[in-house]
DNA sequence: TGAATATATGAGCAACTATTCATATGTTAA
DNA sequence: TTAACATATGAATAGTTGCTCATATATTCA
C-alpha cells in the first residue's frame, strides 16, 4: 500500500550513514531557492554590473541591454533573496551587492565552468 | 526609434568601466545554467546523498522519498551539466559526484543561508 | 502646480520545468 | 527462455517564471 519501490539492493548501511549528515529538508530548500535567484541570466547580468560600484536602475539596463522594467523586476528578486541593498537618493536608485558571499559564490562556479 | 531609455542620469565613466569588466554574454549564460542545475530541492537532496559516497537509483530515492523516474530524470540532468558521474555493476548504476566544486559551491551557498 | 524623469508594480502571456504514469531497455538468475 | 528487478525515457500535465505593456508612485524643477 506505501511502499511502491521494489529495490531489493538496498545498501542499509550507507542510507543510515547519509540519513544522519543531511541537512533539514528546510536548510535544503533554502539553499535551492538561492540558487534559483543565481540561475538566470539577466540577474546574474545584474549581480556582475554590481562587482564593480553601486549602480542605478537606468544605467543597470543601459548596460546590460534591457528593459528599465525587466530590470526593476529582477532587482526586486535579487532584493527579496537579499543578495542586493539599495540606497536613495532623490528619484535616483542605487542598488548594491549586499554582502560578498555573492561574488564568491560567482566566482566559484566561473571556476568550475572554466574547468570543464 | 531604438533608444527607449530616457535616462539622463548616466554615469558614463562607470558604465564604460563596468563594460570593459563584464564576462562573455556566453559565460555569463553558462553561470546561469549551472545555477539553475542547483536550484531545485530534489537535485541539491541528490546532491547531498552523494557527499557521502556513491549511491545506487533506489537507494537515492528511498533517502530522499522520492520515485525511481523522478529521480532518474533529475540525475539525467544532473549528468548532463557533468555534475555527477556514474559506474555500472550488472544492472545496478552507481552515481558519485564528477568533482569537488559541486560540494565546494553548496557549502558557500549553506554558509550564506546561514548567515542570514 | 504641472511637466518631466526614475523607479516600481500588476496583469497577461509564452516558455520552461518537475513530476507522474506507462512503458522500454538491459541485466541476472532460475 | 522467462520472470524479476534496476534503471531510463517519452508524453502529458500542472505549476512556475520572466518578459512586456500599461500604469502607478515618487521626486525634482521650472
Amino acid at each position: 500500500m506505501e511502499e511502491e519501490i521494489k529495490c531489493t539492493v538496498k545498501h542499509e548501511d550507507i542510507i543510515e550513514k547519509v540519513k544522519t549528515k543531511m541537512p533539514k529538508e528546510e536548510t535544503l530548500f533554502d539553499i535551492a531557492e538561492l540558487f534559483k535567484v543565481f540561475g538566470d541570466t539577466t540577474r546574474m547580468k545584474i549581480v556582475c554590473c554590481l562587482f564593480e560600484s553601486e549602480m542605478c536602475v537606468c544605467d543597470i539596463a543601459e548596460l546590460i541591454n534591457a528593459t528599465q522594467s525587466a530590470v526593476s523586476h529582477q532587482l526586486r528578486v535579487l532584493k527579496q533573496a537579499k543578495l542586493v541593498k539599495y540606497r536613495k537618493e532623490g528619484k535616483v536608485v542605487y542598488y548594491s551587492l549586499s554582502d560578498r558571499h555573492v561574488e564568491i559564490i560567482f566566482n566559484m562556479a566561473l571556476e568550475h565552468i572554466q574547468e570543464m
